[in-house]
DNA sequence: GGCTTCGTTCAATTTTTCTTGAACAAAACG
DNA sequence: CGTTTTGTTCAAGAAAAATTGAACGAAGCC
């Protein structure tokens, strides 16, 4: 079984990353210098380590890796990033990065800015936890344990059809079940209070 | 293995189509496979329903289906049970129940009984909630914040060779991770008294 | 309208994780 | 002691999950 892999390697980018985008060759005519966009710095240490951080945070919560690496670029961002930013500068294709950005959107853990006069969207990392936690309560926790609702309501009714002797022990082991349950549900207003 | 790992299906992906009902686990085939010889006797409806739900609730967690499996036999059987009735019952191999024990043994969830004239070892579910609470807590959680507390220390050595404009926010940025480490690490007794 | 940019989707592929099974070690038997 | 029972280990195979990339649709742009 798996197991906590609580080691330490610094790379969140395997081996020797090519040194950059074949860029296609740009034609000599231009000369027009953008502030905004420029080839992608690749990341500084400070940044894989963050980014490793949350890669690893983030796998603890059974989420994939790539969505710790967008989420992590957005939280050592100063400014906001479109999807080609995170692209370019993570090295991971353009899906991913789509369904990443969705993902962490739908739990509110990266919102969409305006920028005026840009049509691409920028997102930026949602850094109140608070928000993170109420986020990952509503579409991860509270789903599941509403799930265990209906199964608890499936146990009772198996419970009937069950011969004498064995009938009383699963009705204990129901009841348990169920305040475990409910003992659940009354902990999710408490985390969102706490964190 | 991971830690906290609450949701789910904690996939960002889009699920295709959520057939949201739980499929009763290794029904079908359980009759026709034991031909001759003395067997293990087939799972109950009952006993099926309560060991797919601990999977389910297992895979929430970030861990193996198998682990599930045996805890919720455990969970089913009014008294403790040696690895072959788990193997036999379950359908798994001895590898896979062997391991699976042996966590559930180091996180206090199975616990070994002493039964009288008898060579093998006897397991049972432990279940008290607050119990199994607690060694999850200190096999999974606290094993990871551990480790955060490492990197945010190599996070503080790096911002000091960051350049002077980023580093003023990378600083800000290390800050709100201690500070959510910190509030992380606090949660844990409450979260034991609580359940 | 035609062209380009942005972003999404999804089947195929790659990567990761889990399970199996056979070889072993330890201990009890006799 | 040799044998049998009990349980562990771990390489290899199977299964599950994540990632890629190319095709596509929807806007914006000129």
């Amino acid at each position: 079984m798996p197991v906590v892999k609580a080691g330490e390697h610094p790379h969140p980018q395997p081996a020797p990353s090519p040194p950059a985008r074949p860029a296609p060759l740009p034609s000599p005519a231009q000369v027009r210098d953008f502030p905004p966009v420029a080839a992608a710095p690749a990341l500084s240490t400070t940044e894989i380590e963050i980014i490793d951080l949350f890669v690893s945070a983030v796998r603890a919560l059974g989420l994939p890796k790539s969505v710790g690496e967008i989420y992590g670029l957005l939280f050592a961002s100063p400014e906001p990033l479109t999807l080609d930013h995170i692209v370019e500068r993570l090295h991971i294709s353009k899906g991913s990065a789509s369904q990443g950005l969705r993902f962490l959107n739908s739990l509110g853990a990266a919102r969409k800015v305006y920028v005026a006069g840009e049509r691409r969207d920028f997102f930026q990392a949602e850094d109140q936890l608070k928000r993170l936690v109420a986020g990952f309560i509503r579409g991860e926790l509270r789903p599941h344990l509403e799930s265990g609702q209906e199964r608890l309501a499936r146990l009772d009714l198996l419970i009937q059809n069950e011969p004498g002797p064995g009938r009383d022990f699963f009705a204990g082991r129901v009841e348990r079940l169920r305040n475990w349950h409910s003992k659940a549900l009354r902990l999710l207003p408490i985390l969102e209070r706490f964190l």
